[in-house]
DNA sequence: TATTTGTATTAGTTTAATCTAACAAATATA
DNA sequence: TATATTTGTTAGATTAAACTAATACAAATA
């Protein structure tokens, strides 16, 4: 069984892999806020455990075993969010840290029942994809709003970062995950967009905040 | 900030001093299964944060501050242990050892929200209280079915263990709180006694059972 | 009271997880 | 290519929480 530590550096490696499946020390240091020699040392641990795959200087890896163990933390960590949300009334913006605690809880019976109750949700209150019970996740097609044109309408999918402040200020101008969203015009400059949604006719969204917000196109 | 094995720590040490407020070295390390000079260097660290006063050869005692984190730690394991009955349909038998994990969560705000949600209830699912938010616990005056007499009518209102296998023995017998339970003999020699209530009209309790049932006399 | 038994402490070791300082390898830059 | 910078490793120290072995104290018993 890994410990609550082995576990988050499971599932820093696995979303720091999302593009190419290699991480470096380095990167995975200064996500965790760890300092390297100490992540050194965990690697070499890991991979007496088989779940990386770890040689001197050489990017890291997770293993087949290490992805799937890693997708079982994320996949606790999303449906305790989605709990939170769904069953007790707490906002998308309250969610996270909560869940980066119970997600290390040692209860299958627990997370079972969660889903059940849940009615097996596909994704987390961001609109991250929930893996299944073998560890296996569905990555979807989803584009940046910052990547789309003027005049394109498309739905609110998913968003990219997940902290209280950010969460807050979408609540603050009503955006919401499934929203309808058009964009009417784009600062090339400064990426950022002039678009129209709900019964917000016309919002400004600077360009940080446009390469945080996933869509889908129509 | 406590850590949880300090949590697990000013736990025991207010469970166990439920009679005269002191406890043992000895006491504590049979009941946490660590040995006695793990227990000392312990007590002398919770001494050093005021949360344990600590002489050596003295017994030990929680100084008020030490009992009042005591109970919020056991406020945080019962409303635990009754939102997993209450809401998600756990059986009393199943959710202590989730509560033991549960009741390490930092998070002010979801224990609130269990609360509010159970509609701030006064017991945990095994008839324990549950210390209010300042870490007050109001102590009931109920007797061992054990102590009863013959003829006695008592309403079963807690159980004083909660492992698994002697609630399942419960459940069998359909033995739940707040069923009231007539007392036809006793047997003097080993204590077991024959009593009914429900659809039973007769079952056969042993000793080490009555001494483990908690009861309200009408 | 002297001795035995049980309880508690001290001293020193272990493991997990962190750190800093020093050094080595790989990569980028001049 | 030579040098500088960045990245990664090694060595050694620290802290929390456990352990064993040895010793000291306290309580019970002879
Ligand atoms: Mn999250
Ligand atoms: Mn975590
Ligand atoms: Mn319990
Ligand atoms: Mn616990």
């Amino acid at each position: 069984m890994n410990s609550l530590t082995e576990e988050n550096y499971l599932k820093a490696l696995f979303n720091l892999a999302i593009e190419n499946g290699e991480v470096s020390v380095n990167e995975l240091s200064k996500h965790l806020q760890i300092k390297m020699p100490t992540v050194t040392s965990m690697m070499k641990k890991l991979a007496e455990k088989k779940l990386v795959s770890y040689e001197s200087y050489k990017p890291l890896r997770l293993t087949e075993k290490g992805r799937r163990e890693a997708a079982l933390v994320i996949r606790k960590h999303r449906l305790t969010e989605m709990f939170l949300v769904e069953k007790m009334g707490f906002g998308w913006e309250q969610v996270h840290e909560i869940a980066e605690q119970i997600e290390h809880i040692h209860s299958p019976e627990f997370f079972e029942k969660m889903d059940e109750l849940l009615g097996f949700p596909r994704f987390d209150p961001h609109g991250s994809p929930i893996p299944d019970k073998t560890g296996k996740m569905e990555w979807l097609h989803y584009s940046k709003l910052s990547d789309c044109k003027i005049g394109d309408t498309v739905r609110l999918a998913a968003v990219t970062h997940t902290s209280e402040d950010f969460l807050k200020f979408l609540n603050a101008r009503e955006l919401k995950l499934g929203l309808k969203i058009k964009i009417k015009t784009i600062e090339s400059f400064d990426g950022s967009m002039l678009v129209s949604y709900g019964k917000h006719s016309s919002e400004h969204l600077s360009g940080l905040v446009c390469e945080r917000l996933l869509v889908e196109k129509e």
